[in-house]
DNA sequence: TGTACATCAGTGAACGCGCGTTCACTGATGTAC
DNA sequence: TGTACATCAGTGAACGCGCGTTCACTGATGTAC
């Protein structure tokens, strides 16, 4: 836009990844506007200039978070052609992205029960992106490749198990190990998802 | 216990109905203890007096709603005889608890994410529950009925998918039917458990 | 059975704290002529 | 190119609010002899 100045973006940005970082550190509690501005040296102002409000800066967050990972399980869906080898690919897109951006990750799956999510905005980041995946797999439901199920519960299928192996490995509960879930869990999802 | 007084036990009763309706009405963020207090018309220094805290209040609750939960699924899957049986009728009394009693599963679903588990109070509910659902399920495994894999990644298969159509009927997501999710779901759940 | 006493249960005003937010302001950047 | 001006970016002290917690106290209940 006209007249936009370039420290703004760097403020952001900082604002941003300061977030992040006091979320991953202290948690949901500790998560709150001064740490933030105290973490990032950014002003109170300064965030209010940008964001509008702390709630504001937390949906800018987990937007980010969420389009990164739902790019990331796009991407691997994208490059498979069979319908087996797209599900599983997902599966196991899902579990790296919780690997490498364990932060992110954290993010994601803590932010439902906070309160401070704007229903309109995340459905903005997710539906386009939902809507891809659907897109993919709607052709080998017709096939005959996939069960003809729902979609909704279809994502369920797909995700569920993921989603809550991230949960538990998130809350640091034992036995669980990211790398045996990538191994193990793609065969059992697939086969829930295949006709039966 | 000696000299524990009958008025002991109807007043943490009230507390813990009127901490269940405050964050049924009001979610996690009116989930205060100011609040609860309003609400059950019993003093602050009471619920001081039988919880020590706020938190001890809440983690009461949670593992209360948390035994219901688990102990429902015990009831419905030692009814059953055959592997396939048993984990199909585990999957519908997940949802039947979720659409009969929607308040504590709410507070289940979101408590993980509020900060104040104790994860030791925690352990001490889940584990010795988890424990026979274990127990039910090594024989069928042995014997070849139900895929050998991790217990927890088994565990997360089972329990993943109805998590997961929980937290967004919870979160009122539209396109997610409790009713169409115990006709549809046992069927490909039981399928991702049973042997390749 | 009656009474004295210890313990349990319950009260609510008051406290300190950290929260998100506001606002009057200064400084930096871009634009117009 | 230089200058005037509007807009954008950034500052941080101050505010009100509601939070969980404490504490000195009263009232109710159970126990002992």
């Amino acid at each position: 836009m006209a007249g936009r100045q370039q420290r703004s973006e760097e403020t952001v940005r900082r604002l941003l990844a300061a977030a992040l970082d006091v979320y991953t550190e202290d948690g949901p509690e500790g998560f709150t506007m001064r740490a933030v501005t105290a973490r990032s040296g950014v002003s109170v102002g300064s965030l209010y200039h940008h964001f509008g409000s702390f709630d504001g800066l937390a949906n800018a967050l987990y937007s980010e978070c969420m389009a990164d990972l739902l790019d990331a399980l796009i991407a691997a869906l994208e490059k498979k052609r069979t319908a087996r080898a797209g599900v599983e690919a997902t599966v196991r897109a899902y579990l790296d992205f919780v690997r490498t951006d364990p932060a992110e990750a954290r993010f994601i799956h803590g932010s439902p029960y906070m309160g401070y999510l704007d229903a309109g905005a995340v459905a903005a980041v997710k539906a386009p992106r939902i809507e891809k995946l659907v897109a993919w797999l709607r052709p080998h439901i017709d096939a005959g490749a996939v069960a003809d199920l729902p979609m909704p519960l279809i994502e369920m299928l797909l995700i569920g198990p993921v989603a809550e192996v991230t949960r538990r490995w998130i809350a640091g509960a034992p036995g669980i190990d990211l790398d045996e879930a990538a191994r193990v869990l793609p065969g059992p999802i697939w086969r829930s998802l295949s006709p039966p």
